[in-house]
Parts: structure tokens; sequence; C-alpha cells
DNA sequence: TCTCTTTTGAGAGCAGTGCTCTCGCTCTGG
DNA sequence: CCAGAGCGAGAGCACTGCTCTCAAAAGAGA
């Protein structure tokens, strides 16, 4: 039941527009408004069980991606099928993905249970990262040292997702990361219309001049 | 009348959260909401008037910024100058930086008249870089080409932001800006809650290294 | 099978929303 | 001085989230 009405939010959310309601809803399944309150106490807690879904369905699609190339060996490789695999799902559910990486909306406060789902796709790319230096084939060079205040928390973060990286190294997995992420929010948001048709060779030339910026290489 | 309308939307967007309410605005204002149809034909068209002040703000903020660097030759200046202007505005006006470049809302399409203003900012990064590489000091070494397929587009958007520059480095450029707009996204949505809290030395640092990525140097 | 209890949906209702319409008041130009 | 434009008030419509009560349905224990 709980399933039925997530199911008909995502569809009412899929087709409408960003704000849904609870009374459209309960009139997709023939019910009455009041009805869905036996299952969600509020509107609210409705969008964050779907929040909630679209973080595990985003961190189940990197982890798919990344699982899906053979040669562990290939981390240029990994890192490209990560890329790709969190733009398919973006693409595929836009207002899911808006859900999540949108404006937050009004009253929202996110509960504690939607930070380690929300991570599940920065564990993956760290999880590359980590391996790529084990091999020891990512480059430092050159490599901008973060300014002291900051140290402290990359290591944090590094020692959480890929142990063995400098605070550098993490820091430009971080801002790689946040590329990407712009790039699919400046897509989806519709930042780039009329100025590139072809988003996702542009999407593409992204995700592997930001490989590069890692030193990342296939082999 | 039609500015006191759009300042107590903007006050009400300050403190209230994104979903404004007419309504609430007439009571604000000691009218009644069918009044507020006299000045704007419906919520979206007010809410379009924000956006496009919010869109000339910020490309306000940035030029001033840029503007605001002596020498005209430190083009490292001068771009951290734009950066830090265009963090500065969206912390300082958060909501209406959501206006632009959130999840854009439901039904409504950004009008031609948007479009102008809402390139301001990439026009002042535009003409640093033209600057830089008119002083020849704008190295494209190792520099990823992006696919043919791409070239006609790059080329035309530097067309009309930096005329001198490749296709390629204008690709990084445009890589460099969705980095900071998805900094400064994550930073405010909430993205790095609990991760890290010197955001503006984080930022800091982002755009140092996006200015060392394009190859600016500070003379 | 017959109770007793829990679960579930219906319906009415409240306060709020965007928006439309009509009706008077006020202010201004000729 | 007075017609016409501009403006705000008020009522009203269809919608929203949400609360409440009440009656069926389902399940469990004897």
């Amino acid at each position: 039941m709980i399933d039925e009405i997530k199911d008909a939010a995502r569809r009412q959310l899929a087709e409408g527009g960003a704000n849904l309601s609870l009374r459209a809803i309960a009139r997709e399944m023939n019910m009455v408004s009041s009805a869905i309150y036996r299952y969600f106490a509020s509107r609210d807690e409705l969008l964050t069980a779907l929040i909630l879904d679209a973080y595990n369905a985003l961190g189940e699609a990197a982890e798919q991606a990344g699982a899906s190339v053979r040669d562990r060996d290939d981390h240029l490789g990994r890192w490209l099928a990560v890329a790709r695999g969190v733009r398919a799902w973006a693409t595929a559910s836009p207002h899911e993905y808006a859900l999540i990486y949108g404006s937050p909306v009004p009253g929202y406060e996110a509960p504690q249970d939607t930070v380690e789902p929300s991570i599940r796709p920065v564990v993956v790319l760290g999880a590359i990262l980590e391996d790529a230096h084990d091999a020891g084939r990512l480059t430092t060079k050159g490599i901008q040292r973060p300014v002291p205040d900051l140290l402290p928390e990359l290591a944090q973060i590094a020692a959480y997702i890929a142990p063995g990286v400098s605070e550098a190294v993490m820091a430009r997995a971080l801002i790689a990361w946040t590329e990407l992420f712009g790039a699919i929010s400046f897509e989806l948001f519709g930042r780039f219309k009329n100025t590139i048709t072809d988003l996702a060779a542009w999407y593409e030339h992204q995700a592997r001049d930001m490989a590069a910026y890692l030193g990342l290489t296939a082999r």
C-alpha cells in the first residue's frame, strides 16, 4: 500500500511537475485524501520517503555502473562508467534528481537516515580513487595543497572514502564530483538551452577531463 | 508600487521559504489579494520578475567584483574576485539564488528576456579569459581537445564571450564555471552539512584550483 | 461460529491558496 | 466640472494540506 502511494506520487511527479498533491494522489487511487494519512503522517513525510528512495536509486545506479566494468584496473573506465551511470539515472528520472539535488523544500529538514544513502555514489568514486592510488597510478605532481584549515576535514572524508589518498587528492576528487553534479544540474535545469545541443557528448567530455584532472588512466 | 510588491515578496522569500504566497504579500501590505493582480497578472509573472531581478543582481555583483581589481593584468586576481563576488551574492541572498539556479518551477518557461541577464557573469569571466589570452599567458599545454561534435557550438560561445580563445580552452572555462556554481549550490542546498565547516575556505580553494586548471596566473 | 479489537477508508469540515469577477471610490486631464 | 482611467475591496470558485468522527472491514481468540 505504501509502495502504491509512492508509485502514484512518482508518476504524478513525473508528469505533473514539482509540486505534488496528496489529494491528486488519492484521486488517482480512487481513495479519499484522508486515507493517505493512514500511511504517511504528512506530505513532508511522503516527500522524505521519496527523497530517500531517490538517494538509494541513484546510489544503486552508481554502484552497478561501477561494478559493471570487468577490468578493475581500468580506473578511467570505471570512473567514466560511474559518471555515465549517474547521468543516465538523472536524465531518466529528472524530477527525482531535482528532489535531491535541486533547491531544498521550504520546511524540510533532512533526517539522519538520508546521509548514508546520499553518499553512496561518492563512496563508489572513493573506491576507484583508492584502487588507483594503491596501484601507484595516481599522479600528485603539481597538485595544489589546500590551506591548513581544510586539512583535518579533508583527511576525515578521505579516511572514510579512500583511506590511502592525501588531502590534496581528496580535494580534487570533491571538486571533480562537484563539477559532474553541477553539469547534470545545469543540463536538467535547462541552463544550456540554445547553447549546447549534444549534452551527452558534452558531459562525456567533462567526465574525461575531470578524470584527467584527477590523474586517472586506463591502465 | 510594483517595486513595493517585489520587495515584500523578497522579504517573504527570505524569511518564509521558497513558496511565496500572494495573499501573504497582500496581507503584509495591508491590501487584499486581488489588488496585487493590478500589477502582476499571475503569481508566475511576479516570480518571473523576481528571477529577472536576481539574474541582474548576480550579474552586477560579478561585474563589480571583476571591475574592482585595479591591475587588469592580474588575471588570477580578477578571476578570484569574480568568484568571490558571485559566492558573496549567493550566500547573501540564498533564496534568490535558488530561484535562478535551483530546480525550475513547474510550469515556468524562461522568457527570452532572461537569457541576456543570465549570462552576464560568464561574460565577465570571458573578458578575463580573453585578456589572459591576449597577453599570451594562457597555457594550452596538455589540454584535452573536445570531440569534433562539440567544436562548432564551443566556437560559437567563444565568439560571443572570448573571441580569441580556442574551443578547448572555452570548454575548460565552461567546466570551471560549472564547478563553481556546483560548489555554491552544494553549499547553499546543504550538501556539505557535517562534512566541511569552513565553506568559505573550501570555496576559495576550489576557485584557486579552477584558476590553475585554466592556466590563469597573477602576472 | 461468535465476539472483541484493530485496522482502514469515507465524509465533513477548517484554514489556507491562486485567481476571477463586480462594484464602488479616487484621482487626473481636458 | 466632470468623464474616464486607475485602483482597491469584497465575494466567490476550485483547489490545497490536514483533522476529526464514524462506520464498515479484517483479524484474532475463545
